[in-house]
DNA sequence: CTGAAAGCGCTTACAG
DNA sequence: CTGAAAGCGCTTACAG
């Protein structure tokens, strides 16, 4: 059970009979080395199965090479991951710790952030902050802390903060409001959530803009976003109440709410009502019918957001915030069938 | 922009008249030290703000107080995610991180692991590997270097291994087919994945075992794990070919795929055909019809996870292998009308 | 009850 | 090209 002792660098430089100094110039590429000291050095720290105590090397460095994400939900808080679809967010992750990887960045998931002292023992070099309220306590904790930060989607509280990476929820929303409109539709109503997040403000007053834009009167159904198995038909069915001939709905959870009152009302979709989801998800694929979705490129976002951050804390003047497209995908939702 | 240099301990030393170590000893409770130093150490740590470099703590402990978290699965690997359901390790993934935080643990989310070198630069003290397949070469890498591992699922391979934790798979199955018959099924059909995951191996098992007591001829339609959105329809066909009167979907996916499958043919779900999912998700509890699922407790198995693991790593003997029940959600599914 | 000293395993000026 | 020494910020015997 117990394992060896590790090998230290000073094992490395007997076995090599050179110095501690030597190895380290050589396992980093630092300094001028003769070639045959080096291939010793290589040859012993390889015998010896040496890895460099990174411990040891952040001590030194100051660096935790290490970066944590704070996603906008817990564990408990189920109905939080329903808000846009649970896909994107995985996907978000599971993506941001392969671009941490490929950056020599080790990712911390950090939990849902309650008091101050929370943060503290968390040794991050810096943090991805997803889904802002518009001045987010969680990003002043890590103000406070000195600890640079980006953010996916942006605080709309710091305008001037140019440290974020979000989907361009502006065009994307124009983009699902125009292929409605080319599919026919004349009355398109907005079925979404209110919160303040970025995506959802920017996509409700560009919903409003494109209505006036258009001179379409503007239909909006708000819902709140707790209670949400239960509150999604019931919104759905009063957003069909007003009658309209498409309906855009931002979050999974809508759509398929939305799906639903169409369905016990008789409404056929995309017979009598177009439908769109802003958030593309296996659901959205492979449904009945597949939903015209919003691809959000979570991937990209978040190599773009650990780029960012990566450049920030490096100190690197570059940055600067990044706008990613989203992609429209049409599908049968919204394809009127004859 | 730059933020002032943190306090050391010996700042705190310094304000409140005393050395490092009597500092150390007041923030630790270490030692005996007298209550009006106490107080004094307390107060100047306070103004300064002082936090102590955990680092620092890291070096000289020899303890990382950071566990790492592996997914069967990355961000690119799209389909590993439909297996079960996405929010199943969402759900987990989350929970570990709470449950590690709770004991005062980081969570490291370490990406998938190619090569040896891959694990060595991260700092953790062990990890909780979440769907081992049999003689999984990942849970080598964490032998070959030392680091105490659990796994969420068995490893078929080590069956004397007892450091994992496991839903229980036998018994949800057993579940699942008890209630499938109590509700006049006697052609109950399993179309489920050819994984070799515990989950599934022994839900395999159990469904051969108990089709076997209960007399009844056993139908099971494996299909692959690659190319899921296309095969699932296919495979659901496959087994609605065999006529069944209830079918045990363990991956949600296949369960969508049947319920596609289904109504494409005229077989109304649940009069025609009893449906039960293996796992719990909001498509299962909201979809139409509801679907009966099992909840696989992803709270609980990331809080025993993770209680075991911290156990294995200050070595304390009391661990050992933890089941954990699934629990029946009936729904509309497999309920009769009429 | 309190503190000086050693040491965790590295890296980096600096001297040779 | 190579190495002795200092130091990153802590904790812990040990001595007083």
């Amino acid at each position: 059970m117990a394992s060896p002792p590790r090998p230290r660098i000073r094992d490395v430089a007997e076995v090599a009979g050179v110095s501690a100094t030597t190895v380290s110039h050589v396992l980093n590429g630092k300094g001028r080395v003769d070639e045959a000291t080096r291939a010793r050095v290589i040859a012993a720290a390889e015998r010896l199965g040496y890895r460099p105590n990174s411990t040891a090397k952040r001590l030194r460095s100051g660096r935790a090479d290490t970066i944590g994400l704070l996603l906008p939900f817990g564990a408990a808080a189920e109905h939080a991951q329903h808000i846009l679809a649970v896909e994107f967010y995985l996907t978000l992750a599971m993506s941001v710790v392969e671009a941490a990887f490929d950056h020599d960045q080790a990712l911390l998931q950090l939990p849902p952030l309650r008091a101050p002292e929370d943060l503290r023992r968390f040794v991050v070099d810096g943090a991805i902050v997803v889904d802002p309220l518009p001045a987010d306590p969680r990003l002043r904790l890590f103000d406070q802390l000195g600890l640079p930060t980006v953010t996916v989607g942006r605080d709309a509280a710091r305008p001037a903060d140019p440290w974020w990476v979000a989907t361009d929820s502006t065009a994307g929303t124009r983009a699902v409001l125009d292929h409605l409109a080319a599919a026919g539709a004349r009355r398109i109503a907005l079925l979404t959530v209110d919160i303040e997040w970025s995506w959802f403000v920017e996509g409700r007053r560009a919903y409003t803009a494109w209505t006036h834009d258009h001179g379409i009167e503007p239909i909006t159904i708000l819902t709140r976003p707790d209670r949400l198995d239960s509150s999604a038909v019931e919104a759905a069915t009063a957003a069909l109440d007003l009658e309209p001939d498409a309906v855009y709905a931002p979050p999974q959870w809508l759509a398929t709410g939305l799906l639903k009152a169409a369905k016990e009302r008789g409404v056929r979709v995309p017979d009598d009502l177009l439908v769109s989801v802003g958030v593309d998800s296996q659901l959205a694929r492979t449904g009945e019918p597949p939903l015209t979705a919003l691809d959000l490129a979570p991937v990209r976002t978040a190599r773009e957001a650990v780029d960012l951050l990566v450049q920030r804390i490096e100190g690197r003047a570059s940055g600067g915030s990044r706008l990613i497209p989203a992609e429209l995908r049409p599908r049968r939702s919204s394809t009127p069938s004859g």
